[in-house]
DNA sequence: AATGATGATGAGAATCTTTTTCATTGCAAG
DNA sequence: CTTGCAATGAAAAAGATTCTCATCATCATT
């Protein structure tokens, strides 16, 4: 995951184009907003646009670089695209987010959707409960 | 479906009230958004406030009343909980909405969760695709 | 039926997220 | 190096939702 993405992409190499691609490498929060990117690229000294990483993001997500996913909250978070799909998990309380894949449930989905005549391009299926961490279970 | 289940939820028996819950039970389309069942409701000559709408939906929906959901778009939609759970379809291209409910995901997201130690309390499940319209087919 | 406490309403302001506009800047092809 | 065109950042705009607050309606109690 270098500049040669961002190129192949039909992209110009700019600053903030290799900054968002680092950070997102990087981070250890695979899935951020791109308010918590824009504030963690000023964090880091750098100068940069909150409209710059809008556009990236999305410019990102066409390329195919990067996924942007609507979990609840109003606001959508984004984590670099490392091959393989994954569904997720998200924690009501703490917002933690765990990953998984289950060819099961991809199976009968693609099955599902042929069933109703529609040709499936996509989908999403997230989990939402109380994990592990005794702060988050439900007696508190 | 009707003002007792309005009571029940400790809520007054209110025009607006009775209003938003006639026209989720009677609407053809399932899904709608707070803007629809207010442009609708104006429609029919019921003065409502917008404001109104939301905070109703948002009431019906800690009631039990109602299910949200965050499909693509960047606005909620809403539909009548009547009773069973379900999952749904969505056509990238009309906006179809197709529902459907599959044992096999639903028991495998079930076991998922448990072995990631997660209590779930709930999930969402969105496939994206194509429907059988044929101006809604990949070659248009 | 009249009263009154409390909850509900609607208009508009405010908030939050995301997109657009536009003047300026910088990448990269030649 | 030039130079065209894409990219940037600031600010404005747009879109969705929530909040504020003065007024009004519901409903338990007289
Ligand atoms: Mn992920
Ligand atoms: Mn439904
Ligand atoms: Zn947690
Ligand atoms: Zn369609």
């Amino acid at each position: 995951m270098d500049n040669q993405d961002i190129r192949k992409a039909g992209l110009k190499v700019t600053l903030p184009r290799i900054k968002i691609l680092e950070l997102l490498e990087n981070n250890t929060q695979r899935h951020v907003s791109a308010e918590d990117v824009y504030k963690m690229l000023l964090d880091n000294g750098e100068e940069i646009g909150l409209a710059t990483v809008y556009r990236v993001l999305t410019q990102f997500e066409a390329a195919g670089l990067v996924t942007r996913h609507n979990f609840e909250g109003g606001h959508a978070v984004f984590e670099l695209d490392r091959g393989g799909h994954h569904d997720h998990m998200v924690c009501v309380v703490c917002g933690k987010v765990e990953e998984f894949i289950d060819t099961t449930i991809e199976k009968r989905q693609r099955e599902i959707a042929k069933e109703h005549g529609f040709e499936m391009v996509d989908h999403s299926l997230i989990i939402y409960g109380h994990c592990g961490n005794p702060k988050c279970k439900v007696g508190y």
